[in-house]
DNA sequence: GTCATATTAAAG
DNA sequence: CATCGCTTTAATATGAC
């Protein structure tokens, strides 16, 4: 029966599904529930059916990526981990089945694990080559080096699941288009054979294309495979890399397509190339299996007796994250045998993420920039058929860029990204101390007050190259410059040896400088498992010694120990204590190199400042003890030794002193320079805080507490991010969504396994720098640039990528960053809650404080003004037994998930266990989430569309400046004044008092950058008069602002033969919005004549009507929208065809009228807020 | 002063 | 070919109230 419902799903049938649920017993629901994840995680994508039919016809394929996406993922995490219910069980297998099919379909080199001896020595004949390269300087050009690295080693295996998948959504679009045609002409299949590829910005645009191709028999990807499947790349412009790039495509402008098309044939390619004279289709070198590079996760498998690290491990990897959540105290033999059974298991998470992206990815950009022109071509094309294309005909493809456009980047970014490793690894030690800390019996023992503590700062020696040079007996270590890298002139060296450093070479330093000071560098390879490993042993042995007041971890070599008390008790003894310290530093690095082969150095005095600097006296391999005569040894000290104390202080430092004492000073500050310089000139130049402690640091003052148990939230997590700043080249805002999708769904599997939540979002952005180049001397990196940062509350702690990504959407466009020119993406998320603890509090909260949980629509602000007000309570408090496990719902793609949960609020039924997610659990643990949310599935996919400041009318605070505040603010502020909640004085309602003397909706009809002017502007008049003004004063202004606007008013065109007034229009679109819905959305016809009006109005630069009309239709979509899902439901049928007509409003808004409106700003260079158009 | 947000610097 | 320029924290600046 589950599975019948499935398919009816499939067959787009929601309501049926609906219906049928409701039907079912307690018992046969509850049942339901559990089963439908593993049903829903067979191949079938049970969304298609039903969101193809829901397409708008400008935006031909479109995506919810609340509906599958991760959730999908979700899904096979699920059954992959064996779910208890027999049909799960039954059910993995057949994902087994389609997976190993897929992977069928496209021949694919599968395997990794198998590989990686292989890769191994591979690796390390490489390193010869470097290494013989390098000493027989810089000849490189002759020898071809065969293996080349890595790749993407499941790409293959990407493309064939993609690909099915892609058929499929394809296939029923255009079953769909020929539905909605009716029995028109059915379209010629003219590009039946092709497989076409688009490039960059092209007219039409890429989704117009992939509609095109689709439509006409053709197929289409959307990323160029290595096995160089496209027959055609559509491209208008091409610059010189492309031109290499592309060499052996078949290159076509757009137009090659358009007039194909039009004369119903598949015109000759060669009269479109935009390359020429090159010989096409010759068979190219297949690449070599490309070697998977150990990556964090996979090692960590191997090294189990880190115990600390196991954790950061899963945080790595998805793979393991998915599939072997509840093994991760399994062995990693286990595991390893375990993904042994599917040859491409390793990415099946990731895979089956990436499947489902794929669809996305194909269909890129819905919410952009949609051509219109294309759209006559459509129907007016002939019906020949035309030759299809040799399918055989190879079309190779190699040195496809290696950046974020690709699907699997991002995996692949930090599986060799040593600055993330170390992140990482940093914030698990961190979370593994603090826990460790938690969880211990609280120590009874008061602390012991002691007057002076010891501190020992023990750190690893050249780390990096130390570990990476024992696999490498060929080279002494102690005679060879070495320094870790991925090779290349401008490649980070991460670590290198004490030889090398003589040279002057410096960890962080690029090849080429290095090189540059000691040509006879020898590089070396990264290791990452074998630091990770080391890093454990060095910290379990720490533990074992069982001497510390508290162990306080730096990073993965690294650590701060306090062994204040173990002084004090062996000077018992009758030792004394430098002879204690001494023979304790000497044992430990014994031992430590006993266990490791490395060298570690140690420095000890009284607090962390002060054996910081030991330490680094100590270095290399050596231990130095400070009790006495601490002067003397900071007199000499370079003040960029001293902790906090970078590039930048420095800088300030010498301006300083030339400015004070010395006009030509040129040499390093020492400490005996920030001596002479008083307390409050510190202040002044270095800051309020920082003065005052560079002040103490110079006297060798320095309270840092490393006690964990006394101060745990220097260990607490504040905030988690993602960041990229390399290999960002986008030239398409669909990819760069995309991208932002991916990093949402990157950032929402670190926060579940931190079981972590967050309500603020901030988007940061590398923009690359007037002044850089294009092609920065790094390698895909970022170069020079200018950051940029934006913040946005979500107003409810979620970890939910779908709403977190439409937020970074939204404020990627705020920040107004041209796709060209960025650079590097960063997501950070704060504000954190942990949902356990959050989970508690609420459970102990919730049968005395039922307002926390409850979800009041905010009907005075919102419904109210519309006329429907009614206010309920959407989610009881939890308090009785749970009887459906939320983990399974939440493993449901969305669309049904709120079907079912809203079944399980109508039946009365709680959810259990509640421990993944939050975001979609019902209300207990957010009160302010937005009630459209829970209520109506489309909310996800508004917002997946519209940045949250059109998410909600805003009626009652046209004064607030919308600049100054963030989308959410405002919607906090609406859901502040709810009823319930005694609304606090909100200042805006001062201004809204006001407000009500002029016609608000007018105000409200102007575009926001305009509007702003406007309320300005009345706001001073407001001030200067002191007094009320009248409805004339605002027209008054309003016609001001439209001719400083200097927007010509031309005879309006005719809309349906009619001159109509802006308010007839308006009226007009109303009645047609509210029309539509009941049928589930706007006919066609009526679509393609508002565009056509907008297109007109354009021309003649009417840009104020066009604005104003699209900021009415937004605005009655969305009042319709709050209606929607405050409004109790009558019955099922009538509010699945209303949802599914909201839904396609809000895509004619944004893929259509939207960017229309976008495209004519930009090319009239004219300046309009985001936050309208 | 307090709060919110943006920006900067530092670390390994 | 290259190359894998992350991530967290604290402090500071700035402006509104
Ligand atoms: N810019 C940097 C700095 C460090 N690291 C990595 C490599 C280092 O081996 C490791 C530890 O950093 P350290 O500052 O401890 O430097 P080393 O251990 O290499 O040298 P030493 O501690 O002897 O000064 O972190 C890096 O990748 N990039
Ligand atoms: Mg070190
Ligand atoms: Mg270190």
């Amino acid at each position: 029966m589950s599975r019948s419902l499935m398919e009816a799903i499939d067959e787009e049938d929601l309501s049926e599904f609906t219906s049928s649920i409701r039907s079912m017993d307690d018992q046969t629901f509850s049942q339901f529930v559990q089963n439908s994840v593993a049903i829903a995680s067979t191949p079938k994508n049970e969304n298609n059916g039903r969101q193809i039919s829901e397409e708008s016809i400008r935006s031909s394929v479109s995506h919810d990526p609340f509906d599958d996406g991760l959730d999908n993922v979700l899904m096979n995490i699920r059954v992959a981990e064996g779910h208890p219910s027999e049909n799960a069980i039954g059910d993995k297998d057949s994902v087994i089945d389609s997976i190993v099919n897929c992977a069928q379909e496209v021949p694919v080199d599968t395997d990794d694990d198998d590989e990686d001896a292989k890769s191994t020595s591979e690796t390390e004949e490489r390193d010869e080559e470097n290494k013989i390269e390098g000493e027989m300087s810089q000849t490189s050009s002759a020898e071809i080096v065969i293996g080349k690295p890595h790749g993407f080693g499941d790409y293959a295996t990407y493309f064939g699941n993609k690909a099915a998948k892609q058929q499929k959504a394809d296939h029923e679009y255009i079953l769909w288009e020929k539905k909605r045609r009716q029995g028109k002409e059915s379209v010629p299949q003219i590009l039946k054979g092709c497989i076409i590829h688009v490039n960059g910005h092209t007219v039409p645009s890429i989704n117009e294309i992939h509609r095109l191709v689709i439509l006409y028999g053709g197929k289409f990807i959307s990323y160029l495979n290595n096995k160089g499947a496209a027959t055609h790349i559509i491209c208008d412009r091409l610059t010189p890399r492309k031109r290499i790039q592309f060499k052996n495509y078949r290159v076509v402008k757009a137009q090659w397509l358009v007039d194909s098309i039009e004369k119903g044939e598949m015109l000759k390619w060669e009269d479109y190339r935009l390359i020429d004279n090159v010989e096409y289709g010759q068979q190219r070198l297949t690449l070599q299996r490309e070697n998977q590079v150990e990556t964090r996760d996979e090692g960590s498998a191997s090294s189990d007796r880190n115990a600390f690290l196991k954790d950061s491990t899963l945080a790595q990897s998805d793979q393991k994250l998915n599939l072997a959540s509840e093994k991760e105290v399994v062995k990693g033999d286990e595991i390893e045998g375990d993904f042994n059974v599917f040859p491409s298991h390793q990415e099946e998470g990731i895979a089956d993420g990436n499947e489902i992206d794929g669809v996305l990815d194909i269909l890129p950009s819905i919410q952009s920039q949609q051509e219109e022109e294309e759209e006559a071509n459509l129907t007016q094309s002939g019906e020949l058929h035309l030759e299809s294309m040799n399918q055989d005909e190879p079309v190779m493809k190699r040195g496809i860029a290696m950046d974020a456009k690709h699907p699997d980047f991002l995996k692949n970014f930090f599986a060799y990204s040593r600055l993330h490793h170390l992140s990482s690894w940093k914030a698990d030690l961190r979370a593994h101390f603090l826990k460790k800390i938690l969880e211990a019996p609280s120590q009874e023992k008061p602390r012991r007050k002691h007057s002076e503590k010891v501190i020992m700062h023990a750190d690893f020696d050249c780390f990096f190259a130390t570990a990476s040079a024992l696999g490498r007996k060929d080279i002494d270590f102690e005679t060879v410059p070495l320094a870790v890298s991925h090779g290349g002139k401008t490649s980070d060296v991460a670590s290198c040896n004490y030889v090398a450093r003589r040279y002057g070479v410096k960890n962080g330093m690029w090849i080429s400088e290095a090189k540059k000071l000691c040509p006879t560098l020898v590089t070396l390879k990264y290791d990452f498992d074998l630091y990770e490993k080391f890093s454990g042993m060095l910290y379990d042995y720490l533990i074992e010694l069982n001497i510390f007041d508290s162990i306080f971890p730096v990073s993965i070599d690294e650590v701060l120990l306090d062994l204040t008390s173990y002084v004090e008790d062996q000077q018992k003894e009758g030792k004394n204590k430098a002879e204690i310290v001494g023979d304790l530093a000497t044992n430990m690095r014994k031992k430590i190199h006993e266990l490791t082969e490395c060298s570690i150095s140690i420095g000890t005095s009284k607090n962390v400042l002060l054996a910081k600097l030991c330490l680094r006296r100590a270095k290399p391999d050596g231990q130095f003890y400070l009790e006495d005569g601490i002067d003397e040894f900071l007199k000499d000290i370079p003040v960029r030794d001293l902790p906090g104390i970078g590039r930048s202080l420095v800088e300030k430092l010498k301006d300083e002193i030339i400015r004070t004492t010395d006009s030509s000073f040129t040499s390093t500050p020492t400490i005996s320079h920030l001596r002479q310089i008083d307390e409050t000139r510190m202040k002044v130049l270095f800051g309020e805080k920082t003065g005052p402690k560079l002040w103490q640091y110079s006297r060798g003052i320095d309270n840092t507490n490393i006690d964990i148990r006394e101060n745990k939230d220097s260990l607490k997590r504040k905030s988690v991010s993602v960041d990229v700043n390399y290999g960002i080249r986008f030239d398409h805002i669909s990819q760069v969504d995309n991208f932002l999708m991916e990093l949402s769904k990157e950032l929402y599997r670190r926060l579940m396994h931190l079981t972590m939540c967050g309500s603020s979002v901030t988007l940061r952005l590398a923009r690359r720098a007037v002044t850089a180049p294009i092609d920065p001397p790094k390698y895909l990196g970022m170069g020079y640039c200018n950051f940029l940062n934006k913040s946005s509350k979500l107003g409810v702690p979620t970890n939910d990528w779908g709403l977190i990504g439409s937020e970074l959407k939204s404020l990627y466009r705020m920040l107004n960053v041209p796709v060209y020119d960025l650079r590097g993406v960063s997501v950070t998320l704060t504000n954190l809650v942990d949902i356990e603890e959050l989970k508690k509090n609420r459970q102990r909260q919730l049968p005395f404080k039922p307002p926390v949980t409850m979800i009041i629509p905010s009907a005075e602000t919102k419904v109210a003004e519309v006329g429907t007000s009614t206010e309920k309570l959407v989610i009881e408090p939890i308090i009785d037994p749970l009887e459906v496990d939320l983990d399974v719902l939440e493993a449901l793609p969305s669309s049904i998930r709120a079907e079912i949960q809203e079944e399980i609020n109508r039946r009365g039924m709680k959810i259990l266990k509640s421990d993944s997610k939050l975001s979609d659990s019902p209300a207990p643990f957010s009160r302010d989430i937005s009630p459209q949310k829970l209520h109506s599935p489309t909310k996800s996919y508004m917002q997946q569309l519209l940045p949250s400041s059109l998410g909600k009318p805003e009626y009652t605070r046209v004064f607030e400046s919308p600049k100054k505040l963030s989308p959410s603010k405002r919607i906090r502020n609406q859901i502040s004044s709810s009823p319930t909640k005694k609304p606090k004085p909100n200042k805006n309602r001062r201004s809204s008092e006001d407000s009500s003397l002029y016609d608000e909706s007018v105000i409200n009809e102007l575009p926001s950058s305009v509007r702003k002017e406007v309320l300005k502007d009345l706001e001073i008049k407001l001030k200067s008069k002191k007094k009320k003004k009248s409805l004339e004063k605002f027209i008054l202004t309003s016609n001001w602002i439209i001719d400083q606007k200097k927007c010509l008013i031309l005879p309006s065109p005719t809309f349906q033969n009619k001159f109509m007034s802006l308010k007839e229009l308006q009226q007009l679109l109303s009645d047609w919005i509210e029309s539509s819905l009941v049928q589930g959305g706007p006919h066609v016809d009526d679509v393609n004549l508002i565009l056509d009006y907008f297109e007109e109005l354009l021309q003649q630069d009417n840009l104020l009507r066009c604005m104003n009309l699209l900021r009415h239709v937004k605005v009655v979509v969305e009042c319709k929208s709050i209606i929607f899902s405050n409004v109790e439901r009558t019955e099922g049928e009538d509010s699945q065809l209303i949802k599914e007509g909201l839904d396609e409003w809000a895509k004619i808004i944004e893929s259509s009228l939207r960017p229309m409106i976008q495209r004519y700003c930009i090319q009239n260079v004219i300046e309009v807020e985001y936050d309208f158009i």
